[in-house]
DNA sequence: TTGAAAGCGCTAACAG
DNA sequence: CTGTTAGCGCTTTCAA
């Protein structure tokens, strides 16, 4: 092996980047003996080549090596039918939702650039060069908002926001109704026997809001307005952890939790089970995103679901509308959640206290 | 609010993406009434333009709302600078890595494109995308050179595998000594006094065969030979669970196991647990990447370390090595793993059994 | 069914 | 310091 395809060692160190130039349009149309316009069409697969020409081309497509060039492409092109996407590694949610944009993204006849928000990256330089990628608009997952003022002017992109932290004005937005998903939560827990229901919060984190306020709003509504405590955290396992440490510091346990998300839930319950409490016969759990680490088969925690699958299908569908159907008003589209019962969730075990309440 | 920037609403329904058309470098230039390329001159920071130059242009710019193209850029510029990074979202370490490659190539004078493989879109598609971006190189992390066959020809475009499944020539390749980390984690476990000790394979996946013959190597060294045992798994939570369950169905636990990867430590430790079997009083267990999972409070596993960041750098250096310096030979670039010790190990219990010999 | 020609928005080399 | 010129590789329009 070695070096296949070229008299080769020509470049020596010091010799930058010398490549062969990588074959053209042109190349592949001068050796079939046609136009290079034409090359064009077959490669389009549109109409107005002989069947004879089209696999000519592609035979000598072949032959060369060649391939088209993005860039040139989507110079010359009047749309690029590119959606840019905004996005975090860190939370299994958000990856499934990039993985459900590909195919939403092919059926509406767009491809996806992807740009990961790291911490060495901020949001806005990642939108920045979105939108100097030709991106028609911009999915954002989880972001907040902070570029806000980059795609203001005349040449608006589009953008679509699916769980945005924060609300913004002349976006679309894709979210889940959480305080329903939390009112599922409550409910079930209610069903169940529960009263001293607590809950982990996610701070500043997407949609952590919403879901405090509609943990408060459940339990009053049974009621149990007496029980409500919050606990502040995020969305990481650690912050879990912390609070299931302050909560075996104290006298009683709650007899359920409702997590902020998954990962939180995850911290929690690892946390109490290593200190022997068991899950559920003394504390149920709920989670809530109902992403893979729910459906662990050793972690096997209820979780409110949203499904990625939806909201990347809706993103893309808004992001369309603007693009192909010219609407201009901005949507919110909200998404109903379902509670995902499992085996982290179940009746509380009637303690033997003499004090009937149980963390008051 | 509702329509910034613009008398608006003169798009309706069935005007397809009828968008003001972006600014470019002229509109820019005619603003400010110098030549487009003294613009050009200017955003690229080169010598040539008087300070009050620069300032005029970038004032036009921000009141136009300019923003450079990038397809424009790249089908002009000589050089793209640009690295495809192929990549999956699942494996904890990978993502590490890709957040590492951010500041590792912007180090070298390069910009990253990332390309998801996701179930719907196989490796090799997303190879060639990124082929067609003008992709200058692509290091790959996890993947199985199944797109050999894509970069052959006159024009190759270098390529970089961090850890990849399988073995391929003409490209550089950066991986860890796995056996010598298999090493580590035997050696610390003889050690603490352990000598049933179990491996979990990981199948197919990357580096999963070297961890397994490094395995039986170190404990043949130990003389352990007799106590070999690899069961069969893959590197998700799933595998690590399901080997828990044959095991604990057993008579005899071994005293130690060392998972492939974090994720199967994760579902053993887990379901071990579940099972109120104590880690590591009962079993020990090693993972393997030493991943922010392994370092979470509640899990705190031992693990073999590979550093991202170290990967990373190389990776991003292998290529520019190929594109800047003319390198042609391939490089084989091996890391040392360390050992990253947590509380899941620890001395076995000494039994009280008659038989002297545990899982014989 | 095919070809010619005109650019997309920018960079790079040169001349003033 | 500034302007002119010539394309990059492709799509698009118009003619043949």
């Amino acid at each position: 092996m070695g070096d296949p395809g070229g008299t080769g060692s020509s470049d020596g160190p010091g010799t930058p980047a010398r490549r062969l130039k990588r074959p053209t349009m042109s190349d592949v149309a001068a050796r079939v003996g046609v136009s290079q316009a034409l090359v064009s069409l077959v490669f389009r697969n549109q109409p107005g080549a002989s069947p004879d020409t089209r696999r000519r081309v592609f035979q000598a497509a072949e032959e060369l090596g060649y391939r088209p060039d993005t860039a040139a492409q989507l110079l010359r092109r009047t749309r690029s039918r590119q959606l840019g996407v905004l996005f975090t590694m860190r939370q299994p949610h958000d990856v499934g939702i990039v993985e459900a944009l590909y195919p939403a993204a092919r059926k509406h006849g767009y491809t996806l650039v992807l740009n990961a928000m790291v911490a060495t990256r901020g949001e806005r330089q990642a939108m920045e060069e979105l939108l100097g990628l030709r991106s028609e608009a911009v999915i954002t997952i989880g972001a907040t908002s902070s570029w806000q003022h980059l795609t203001t002017g005349a040449t608006r992109t589009p953008i679509v926001e699916i769980n945005p932290r924060t609300r913004a004005a002349g976006v679309d937005v894709v979210r889940t109704a959480e305080h329903k998903g939390i009112r599922q939560a409550v409910d079930h827990l209610v069903a169940l026997g529960h009263r001293a229901i607590a809950h982990i919060d996610g701070g500043t984190m997407p949609a952590a809001a919403e879901r405090r306020r509609g943990y408060r709003a459940a339990m009053r509504r049974h009621g149990l307005a007496d029980h409500i405590r919050v606990h502040p955290g995020d969305y990481t396992e650690e912050s879990g952890a912390r609070v299931a440490r302050d909560l075996l510091a104290r006298a009683q346990l709650p007899t359920a939790v409702i997590a902020g998300n998954d990962r939180c839930a995850h911290g929690l319950l690892g946390t109490l089970l290593r200190a022997g409490v068991r899950v559920p016969e003394d504390v149920s759990i709920v989670g809530y995103d109902d992403s893979q680490l729910a459906r662990l088969s050793f972690i096997d925690l209820t979780s409110v679901r949203q499904e990625a699958a939806e909201s990347a299908e809706l993103a893309v569908r808004a992001a369309a509308e603007r693009l192909d159907e010219g609407r201009t008003a901005d949507r919110d589209i909200v998404l109903d959640p379902t509670l995902a019962v499992r085996g982290s969730t179940g009746p509380p075990r009637t303690r033997s206290t003499p004090d009937g309440d149980l963390l008051r």
